[in-house]
RNA sequence: GGUCCCAUAGCUCAAUGGAUAGAGCACCUGCCUUCUAAGCAGGCGGUUACAGGUUCGACCCCUGUUGGGAUCACCA
C-alpha cells in the first residue's frame, strides 16, 4: 500500500473517531503539493469540514494532529486556508526507492486472465501510409503496450483493405502502363511502386476527362443537368464522378475488371496478389521501421462478404426489418441515431454487414471480451451504430468495444490533400528527422568514438524519438496541427528532451560500473533535499499513471508524465552534484535514485514505443 | 437542418471540481575550469470564445450563444 493509500485510509478512520462520520477512502482528496507550499502531499478538507461541523482550517488542524499520531510516515504537517499539507518522511522515500529498484516490475500490474484486442492502422493498399497513418498506428500501438502493461492479454490485430476500386486502378493502371517493370527493376518500394501507378492512373482519369468535356456528350450533359447560374466549371467538378461511372472508358475498365476479381478469374486474381504482395512488402518495411507489429492479420478480401448470417440472426430476433424491396434495415432511432442499411435490395452487403461479420469472427478466433478500434473520428458515426447494433444482438463482447477515435493531423497549410500533393508520406517523414537528428548530432560530437552502426542505431532512436513523442504528446481525441518543422526539434518539451536525461543517467551508470563503486550506504543518507523529493514524488505516481493512460486510452498522459520527470530530473542534475556530492552516503543516494529514474523513464517512453539511446 | 467533437499565452500543447491556469517554441537576460549546455535560471506574454447557472470552490459540470470541424449514401 502506498504513501497516499494509507493517508486516505487514515483520514477516514480519523475523521470517524473524531467526528462519527463515515468517509470513504476513496472520496478523500490528495495531491501533491504545489511548488509554492511546504509539504509533498495535501488533503483538501473543505469537504470534511461539512462533515466535522467545524470551519475548514480548524479540521485541518486537528485531522493534522490525529494523523501525525496515528500514521508513522508522517513528519510533518501544515494548514494553508483548508489544505491539510503533509510532510512525508526520509524513511517512507528511502524504503519506497529501495523497494521499487528490486521491482523489475515497478508500474506494471499481475495478469488479470482477460484478453483484449486493439485493432490499428488497417490501411488501403493502393498507396503507401502516411503521416495520418503513423498517428493510428503509434495510438493502436501504444495502448496495446499500455494494456499489456495492467495485466490483459492484447491480440495486436489490423485489417488490410486489400480489395475494391482502388486496387483495381493500380492494376489496371500498371498493366496498361508499367511495361513489366517491378519494384526489383525500378529499385522502388512495393507500396510506393502501387502507389505511383495508382497515382499515374488519377493522372490519366483526368486527361480523358479534359478531353471528354470538349465533345457533344459534354455538352449534352452540362446542359441537361446543370443547376441554375452554375458555370460549367462548378458542373464538371461536381459531375466526375457520375462521368466517371456512365462515360469514362478507363471507368469501365476498371469496373469490368472489379467483376472479373470477384468472379475469381484467374489471370486478374494473379495479378491481384502480385501486387498486393509488392505492398506488403513495402509495409513490412515501414512497420519494421517504426518499430511495431502484429499478432494477426485479416484481409477485407477474406472478410468483405461476411455478415450474411448475422443477418438472418437479427432478422428472426427482431433487431433488424425488411422493406418491401428487400433490402434489411435497423432502426436505431430510440437511441437518436438514424435507420441503417444492413443489406442492399439486391442482397450484398454494405461496410457495416462486414464488421459486424467480422466482430463475430474474431470473437470466435480469440475470445477476446474487448476490442478496441483505433479509427480516425470521421468513423464515430459508424462506430456508435456498429456498437448498438452488436448490443440489440446480444453479442457476448458488446459491452467492451470501444472506438478510440483521433483527431485528424493536419499542416500548418490546411488538410493533407492527395490531389495538391501535401500528403506526408511516413517513410520520407523518418527519413527526414533521422537526418536532423544526424545534422544535429554531428555539430555536438557527443559520439564520437562510437561504433558507426551504434551511431547510426542512435540517430534512429533520436529522430524517431522527435517525432513520436511530438505526436504522442497530444491528446488522441484532439486533431492536431502537424508543423514538421517543429516535429524534428530536439530541444525543449521534445522526445530527445527525455532521451537526453536518460543518457546523462547512462553516463552516471557506466561510470558506477567502471569504478566499481558501492551504492551500501544509500539508506544512510539524510535529509533528502528538494530536488530529490520532487523525483521520488515523480517516480512514486508512475504505476498510477500507467493505469490511467490504459483505463482512458490515452497516451499522451504518459508522455507528460515522462516530460515532467525528464524536467526533474535535468533541474536535480543541475543544481546538485552527484559524483562530487558532499557525502560517500549523498552520492550512493543521488546514484540509486539516478537509476530509478532511468528506469521510469525507459519504462515509460516503452510504453509509447519510443527507445532510449545510450549516448547522444 | 439533425447529431457528435473542438475552442486555454502570438504559435504548439498541459491542467482526477481545489491554492496565484502551467510547459515548450518564438523574443529578451544570465549560467560551461566540476558527472554531456539536446541542459538550468530569469523576463515577456491570459477576460480559459461569449452569456448565464450549480458549488465553500468551475478551464473542468449544466443551459444558451458564437466560431471551427466531422458526420447524417442501397460509398468504404
Amino acid at each position: 500500500m502506498n504513501i497516499i493509500q494509507t493517508l486516505q485510509q487514515a483520514v477516514s478512520a480519523v475523521v470517524q473517531q473524531l467526528y462519527g462520520e463515515s468517509v470513504e477512502p476513496a472520496k478523500v482528496i490528495i495531491n501533491p503539493t504545489p511548488a509554492d507550499f511546504e509539504g509533498d502531499y495535501s488533503i483538501v478538507i473543505f469537504p470534511l469540514a461539512k462533515a466535522a461541523r467545524k470551519s475548514p482550517d480548524v479540521a485541518a488542524q486537528e485531522i493534522g494532529e490525529a494523523l501525525r499520531q496515528q500514521v508513522v510516515d508522517i513528519s510533518d504537517f501544515n494548514v494553508v486556508k483548508g489544505f491539510l499539507n503533509i510532510h512525508v518522511s526520509d524513511r517512507y522515500w528511502q524504503t519506497f526507492l529501495s523497494e521499487s529498484l528490486n521491482n523489475p516490475q515497478f508500474g506494471r500490474q499481475p495478469k488479470n486472465g482477460s484478453k483484449v484486442m486493439v485493432e490499428y492502422s488497417s490501411p488501403n493498399t493502393n498507396k503507401p501510409l502516411h503521416l495520418g497513418h503513423i498517428r493510428n498506428i503509434l495510438l493502436g500501438w501504444s495502448c496495446s503496450q499500455l494494456l499489456e502493461a495492467v495485466g490483459y492479454d492484447v491480440v495486436k490485430v489490423q485489417i488490410i483493405n486489400d480489395r475494391g476500386v482502388a486496387i483495381c486502378k493500380s492494376m489496371l493502371s500498371w498493366q496498361k502502363f508499367g511495361e513489366g517493370q517491378t519494384p526489383e527493376s525500378t529499385g522502388i518500394k512495393g507500396d510506393h511502386f502501387v502507389g505511383d501507378y495508382y497515382v499515374l492512373f488519377e493522372q490519366k482519369i483526368k486527361e480523358e476527362y479534359t478531353q471528354w468535356q470538349k465533345t457533344p456528350a459534354a455538352d449534352t450533359a452540362f446542359e441537361g443537368r446543370k443547376k441554375a447560374e452554375q458555370s460549367r466549371e462548378d458542373f464538371f467538378k461536381e459531375y466526375k464522378n457520375k462521368w466517371f461511372n456512365d462515360h469514362s472508358q478507363l471507368g469501365a475498365e476498371v469496373r469490368d475488371m472489379l467483376l472479373r476479381w470477384e468472379a475469381g478469374d484467374k489471370a486478374t486474381v494473379g495479378l491481384w496478389r502480385q501486387m498486393n504482395g509488392w505492398v506488403y512488402q513495402g509495409f513490412e518495411k515501414t512497420y519494421g521501421d517504426l518499430g511495431v507489429g502484429f499478432d494477426k492479420l485479416y484481409y477485407e478480401s477474406d472478410t468483405y462478404l461476411l455478415g450474411k448470417d448475422i443477418v438472418e440472426d437479427g432478422l428472426g430476433k427482431g433487431v433488424f426489418f425488411k422493406k418491401e424491396d428487400g433490402s434489411v434495415w435497423v432502426d436505431l432511432t430510440d437511441a437518436g441515431h438514424d435507420q441503417k442499411i444492413i443489406l442492399r435490395s439486391d442482397g450484398t452487403s454494405v461496410y457495416i454487414t462486414q464488421d459486424l461479420g467480422t466482430a463475430r469472427m474474431r470473437y470466435h478466433d480469440f475470445g477476446a471480451e474487448r476490442i478496441v478500434y483505433v479509427v480516425a473520428s470521421e468513423q464515430d458515426y459508424h462506430f456508435q451504430v456498429l456498437f448498438e447494433t452488436l448490443k440489440r444482438l446480444g453479442e457476448p463482447y458488446a459491452n467492451g468495444l470501444y472506438h478510440l477515435s483521433y483527431g485528424l493531423v493536419e499542416l500548418p497549410s490546411g488538410r493533407m490533400k492527395t490531389r495538391e500533393g501535401t500528403v506526408v508520406d511516413a517513410d520520407d517523414l523518418m527519413t527526414e528527422v533521422i537526418r536532423i537528428a544526424g545534422e544535429q548530432s554531428g555539430e555536438r560530437a557527443e559520439m564520437d568514438g562510437v561504433s558507426p552502426e551504434k551511431q547510426l542505431e542512435n540517430l534512429r532512436k533520436i529522430g524517431l524519438g522527435a517525432l513520436k513523442f511530438f505526436i504522442m504528446k497530444v491528446h488522441p481525441k484532439k486533431k492536431m496541427i502537424f508543423n514538421p518543422e517543429e516535429s524534428v526539434d530536439l530541444q525543449g518539451q521534445t522526445g530527445p528532451y527525455i532521451q537526453y536525461s536518460y543518457v546523462r543517467i547512462n553516463g552516471l551508470m557506466q561510470r558506477i560500473e567502471k569504478e566499481g563503486i558501492s551504492l551500501d550506504e544509500a539508506a544512510q543518507y539524510g535529509p533528502i533535499l528538494p530536488q530529490e523529493r520532487d523525483l521520488l514524488l515523480a517516480i512514486h505516481e508512475y504505476p498510477a499513471k500507467v493505469k490511467e493512460a490504459a483505463e482512458n486510452y490515452d497516451p499522451s498522459l504518459l508522455a507528460n508524465f515522462c516530460y515532467d520527470l525528464a524536467r526533474k530530473y535535468h533541474r536535480f542534475w543541475h543544481d546538485l552534484s552527484v559524483f562530487n556530492a558532499d557525502s560517500s552516503s549523498a552520492r550512493a543516494f543521488r546514484l540509486q535514485l539516478s537509476r530509478m529514474t532511468g528506469h521510469v523513464l525507459r519504462s515509460g517512453m516503452g510504453l509509447l514505443g519510443i527507445e532510449m539511446p545510450d549516448r547522444m
